[in-house]
RNA sequence: GGGGCCAUCGUCUAGGGGUUAGGACAGGUGGUUCUCAGCCAUCAAACCGGGGUUCGAAUCCCCGUGGCCCUGCCA
């Protein structure tokens, strides 16, 4: 049993009453720190309504957010972390908010805002405050919140947490050069005289703005899930708050959004662990009171050594999981099975049944792995047991065999009938997930199988890097691309035939293509790059390295 | 390299000082069935290792080991 309250810091003590440490006295207490088996110990009558300690002031409502980073396809692990948010707050009669972080100007794109929105809405978490339905606490996109942070930057310097740093990239790359992989930042700027620094940046010398981390002492905080956690500032770098560009790192961002909007719970993933006594330091800086944290556990690939879930071995987009045919309650359903069950261990159940029984401290920590065969049989279960045929029909059509994408289907396989019946056959592809693949038949004369692999793995980056998956655009996407590989526009296609359809005929690429959508189009060539024998992580940087000299650099 | 976090069947998990360590997926076998799926039954399958505390440790503590994450003007 840690000392728990005495040792901590001054700001971690702010969460909660130094009471709440110790499993002390009755009810209310132990929840939170839970050094093994003290929360899990609690007797059965305290486990109900008892939730005081969690929020900082006993009359705030409950407030949590999802904060992704429009920068990519939506994934499933943000899903995750919406699904946990959301029946949080909502089992706590509190609100759930959706932010954009969107400071990363060069990664940032508005068709990757509107996907993750779109996905979350058809998973059906709904949120009650954000950037397409405002909110008291608007602008809910950080690139419209410039001012707030540069007003914190300037609170922070002006007490003197924070400095400003003129270290050219070059420079930083050389020093992290020389000092390998040791400690970050080494400080260089941190002990300019202020008067040079407000002169050099007032003559618009480009540069960034640090925090002033302490160079002594550790750091305490509490995480919900874990007790208390502690770490050494030595381990902690100056971390950049203001970028040159005027926007603010994460960090500077999370802190004074999630306080400004009032969010009491940060629920969010083990990866920000050690960023936590930053961010407890900007708080205490910025004299705010610090939110109830609560890590969850990262999603794993099923590989050996269970990474964190990557799409580079499983499909991680939300949009597959649709265009693939599971059903969003059986996914929320699944998502909501990582790390958590109904108390009394049932494993199928709805999100109101997690809004009802959810506790945060529950949750498993071990970081489970994302298994398609468990999602499947959970998505069958859904299908047969909750679906009338009526309902099923009306999902079917839902999914990919309504009216309006069969209109779009039916001009490229027309020319092609020679019967009606020949709709189901050539028409195959478009409702599949994966398509039967005979790798023999994948091959391009004169070139190796490795080389084929390789050449299916840059059309993948290529796909993956393409804002608008249409006709035309993917017409000049292949001809650019066969050309900058010198193959004729055929060879390259041929193969890609069988990679999408399983055949060497199809209805016409571009078009299919297009109505096939991304996600399923590249998750059949990563599985026929698979079939093929794979890549190993060598032969993906070589390719890496050509890909950028042929196509520019990737993202 | 440094730091943080984590550790029950192959997988998701229950159990948190005394249990035949329970359930589910996947796998095996059998039943039902025109086939398959489903459904039912059944089998196999786990407490990372070593110390300590204790009458008793999967459970508490320590040390190992292993895994993950972080170590960016990414988030």
């Amino acid at each position: 049993m840690p000392n728990a309250g005495a040792g901590l810091d001054s700001a971690g003590a702010s969460v909660d009453h130094p009471g709440s440490f110790g499993r002390g006295r009755g009810h209310g207490a132990r929840q939170s720190a839970r050094p093994r088996g003290a929360a899990r110990a609690r007797p059965a009558a305290s486990r109900l309504p008892d939730h005081r300690h969690e929020v900082p002031m006993s009359s705030t409502i409950v407030r949590t957010r999802i904060a992704p980073s429009p920068t990519g396809d939506p994934h499933v692990g943000t899903a995750y972390q919406a699904l946990f948010n959301y029946a949080f707050a909502k089992g706590r009669g509190g609100r759930f908010i959706l932010r954009i972080e969107d400071t990363d100007q060069a990664r940032s794109t508005q068709a990757s805002e509107l996907a993750i929105l779109e996905s979350l809405r058809w998973l059906g978490i709904q949120w009650d405050e954000g950037p397409d339905i405002g909110g008291p606490h608007a602008p809910y996109r950080q690139s419209e919140r410039l001012a707030v942070y540069r007003e914190q930057v300037e609170r922070l310097l002006a007490g003197g947490h924070a400095y400003r740093c003129f270290c050219t990239r070059e420079r930083l790359e050389a020093m992290r050069r020389r000092q390998g992989a040791e400690s970050g930042y080494d400080r260089a700027c941190r002990d300019m005289p202020v008067a040079e620094a407000e002169r050099r940046a007032a003559a618009g010398e480009t540069h960034v703005v640090r925090m002033k981390i302490p160079l002594e002492g550790d750091c305490g905080f509490r995480d919900l899930l874990r007790g208390e956690i502690r770490k050494d500032w030595a381990s902690v770098d100056d971390q950049v708050l203001l970028k040159s560009d005027g926007f603010p790192t994460y960090h500077l961002a999370v802190v004074t959004d999630d306080h400004l909007m009032g969010v009491t719970h940060v629920i969010r993933g083990e990866e920000w662990i050690n960023s936590v006594p930053k961010h407890v330091k900007l708080y205490e800086h910025l004299g705010w009171d610090l939110p109830v944290f609560c890590h969850l556990p990262l999603l794993r690939n099923n590989d050996k050594n269970r990474t964190k879930l990557s799409k580079r071995k499983n499909p991680t987009s939300i949009g597959y999981y649709r265009r693939a045919g599971f059903l969003p309650e059986a996914l929320l359903n699944f998502l909501g099975m990582m790390g958590w069950l109904m108390p009394d261990g049932e494993e199928k159940f709805s999100v109101a049944d997690m809004v009802a029984h959810l506790e945060l401290e529950r949750i498993s920590l071990g970081g489970p792995i994302f298994d398609l065969d468990k999602l499947k049989w959970l998505n069958g279960r859904y299908i047969r047991e909750d679906l009338s045929a009526e309902a099923l029909l009306e999902r079917l059509a839902e999914w990919g065999l309504g009216r309006e994408r069969l209109v779009r289907i039916v001009p490229l396989v027309q020319p092609r009938l020679e019967t009606l019946s020949d709709w189901g056959y050539l028409t195959a592809p478009f409702f599949a997930d994966a398509v039967p693949l005979d790798p023999t038949l994948l091959r391009i004369p004169g070139r190796t199988d490795e080389e084929l692999r390789g050449i299916l793995q840059m059309v993948l980056w290529r796909l993956g890097a393409l804002s608008e998956f249409t006709a035309p655009r993917l017409d000049a996407l292949l001809r650019e691309t066969a050309e900058a590989l010198e193959l004729k526009l055929r060879q390259l296609l041929q193969p890609l035939f069988i990679v999408l359809s399983g055949r060497e005929a199809w209805t016409p690429l571009f078009d299919s293509l297009e109505i096939l959508g991304p996600d399923i189009a590249r998750m059949r060539l990563r599985r026929a790059i698979a079939a093929l024998g794979g890549l190993s992580g060598k032969q993906l940087q070589a390719l890496e390295e050509e890909y950028a000299r042929r196509f520019g650099p990737r993202e």
